[in-house]
DNA sequence: ACACGGCTTGCACTCGCGTGCAAACTATTT
DNA sequence: AAATAGTTTGCACGCGAGTGCAAGCCGTGT
């Protein structure tokens, strides 16, 4: 199935020689702008088709030191918003003429290395799109300052080295409360993710914050450790269980839609209480399934095609610096609240 | 955040000086099963450490003409399962040393120049996990003849150019058929979808041949052309409304879980029936969501593990025929049939 | 002490293309 | 027609490593 009689590797030098120019000005024909004449171009690309010729970009990034390649990295394929995200941010670099090096970090142990590996590529840039990352995970890989750019996107990052694209997690979750509160909810619980990422924590702070500004007192708090969905069920079950039911939330704020989902779920079929006749659920990111039947999900939409547009911008920056970026979502009201 | 004083590059040679060796013992340092002496290599390796050296990928591959790089061409990140086997992907490869060219062909148009692009990458091997992929894009791909593999992912192909690494559908069809069967089910609904695809169609063949065999009559069937929520569930509600209660199907066979979920919130939401009381499912993929509260579905698991691990065997192997396979999955009976 | 076989190491050449400059060529002006 | 400015093309050299072979090193047996 390999070969069959194909001339083994065509290259400029093929073309060249078929189209009666040098090897320099087939490279030139498949440049955008490069100084040649629109008949040669033709002529040359004529050739380079009929014998099937594409530059090598291995070479081509190894002579220029121009890769167009940027790794990805993500540590967690459950949370559907992340791949919400992957699914976005690959399409759009592909269309702006870029490839993606998906790099699967699920392995803690092993995202260092993996880290490395891309970077033996020469990678351009690298992405991280998980929030596993703890600042510890981040600051080696910059110091070992193989990465031309180090992106977070969808978590700030109050790193100096580091690009960061992201929702404004304040203001977003400013409009939440104030949607909570216009609402008339009186006990609101904040169901939060991981404590030690930055993002998370300000989201919760912001929360809590403006609760105890305007209502004088704090909003209870329960954290998940991490997106399993067995775990988050089973948090969510202690916080609501074993209390008289007038003590109960009556709206769960979530950190994320993979937690709210999860909090339905675990209201319905394990405490057997109706959304949000009993208690209202509040999530954030807007993933597909919010909005399917059996949710209708109330969130927070992150703005991730604008992101994900400007992220590709970054890429291909010369800038150093000041590239931070926030963006503003919406807020998409549905049934649960 | 760039350079800062870092030197440019630390090739080969920088090393060697600084360790008193030639260039390519250093690289031989680096190479698993190369002659060189326990002595020497520590040596090197420590140099190497402390010059934050590591070989540039790139000139490897260009050298030797092998990269350890495959791409990946998926088409739709909506569909669960597809993530399922991304990750697994992505995290065997990685773990045995091979990197993911993550090629995202969601926009139809482009997926063929998206192809070419990675074969300009010069991958070892693309590895289709898309199931939109006609056979005609499957031919151009192979016609041109860039890819020194083709492999279809979790589908059988009849292409002889093809490596093919799926589950056994005639057998896991067959399995599930009997399991409808011996549950005394009567009124069995095909739920398909796209039409034109072999293992799609075989799986409904199958079922259909089985019913018609067993039971002399065949089994209704509704298809579904793309997987999209909305119109799944509309061609669910099409299928069971304005009919008299007692001509309603009391089990749907669906192709795939995400069209089963499908089916379940329709069923429940719409058409206010419950599940399985009133009709009872079963799905295909066992995806994650599958086993949450509120599903439970009955369905039937691929073995995703093995079959990727498989799959990085046949990225190592040699030969060029004959590595086609299939494996056996299993059912997994929970509650909605 | 000599030679021989086995392990280590060094080297010339190659992979395919980009960069920057100089040479050649074209079109425009006087 | 000659000169000038602008455009197009060719080329030497480099990017960073792999391959296969030849030379060097080691210890052992006689």
């Amino acid at each position: 199935m390999k070969k069959q009689g194909l001339p083994e590797n065509i290259t400029a030098d093929d073309v060249a020689a078929a189209s009666g120019v040098s090897r320099w000005t087939v490279n030139r024909a498949f440049k955008r702008d490069a100084s040649i004449s629109p008949k040669t171009r033709e002529k040359v690309m004529k050739a380079a088709t009929e014998m099937g010729y594409l530059p090598d970009l291995r070479a081509a990034s190894l002579a220029s030191d121009r890769s167009n390649l940027a790794a990805l990295l993500i540590d967690d394929f459950a949370n559907p918003h992340k791949l919400v995200m992957l699914e976005r941010i690959t399409r759009i670099m592909r269309k702006r003429g870029w490839d993606s090096l998906l790099v699967n970090t699920l392995d803690r142990a092993d995202a260092g290395s993996a880290l490395l590996n891309a970077s033996q590529r020469r990678v351009d840039a690298t992405i991280l799109i998980g929030i596993q990352f703890d600042d510890e995970v981040l600051s080696a890989a910059q110091s070992a300052r193989r990465f031309r750019k180090l992106i977070i996107f969808a978590r700030t990052s109050n790193s100096p080295d580091t690009i960061s694209i992201a929702v404004d997690d304040e203001a977003a979750t400013t409009e939440i409360a104030h949607y909570v509160e216009s609402k008339g909810y009186k006990r609101p619980l904040y169901l939060a993710g991981h404590r030690t990422y930055s993002a998370h924590l300000r989201r919760k702070e912001t929360f809590c914050c403006f609760w105890k500004e305007r209502q004088n007192y704090a909003p209870e708090v329960f954290s998940v450790s991490k997106y399993d969905p067995m775990l988050s069920s089973e948090i969510v079950r202690q916080a609501l269980s074993n209390r008289p039911k007038d003590t109960l939330p009556d709206i769960i704020v979530c950190e994320n839609d993979a937690l709210a989902i999860c909090a339905i779920d675990t209201i319905r079929h394990t405490l057997k209480l109706r959304v949000p006749e009993d208690i209202a659920i509040i999530g954030f990111d807007d993933v597909p399934l919010a909005e399917t039947l059996n949710y209708r999900l109330t969130t927070y939409r992150q703005p991730i095609t604008e992101m994900a547009e400007y992220l590709v911008d970054v890429l291909e920056s010369d800038q150093d610096s000041d590239l931070d970026r926030t963006f503003l979502g919406q807020l998409v009201v549905r049934d649960t609240a």
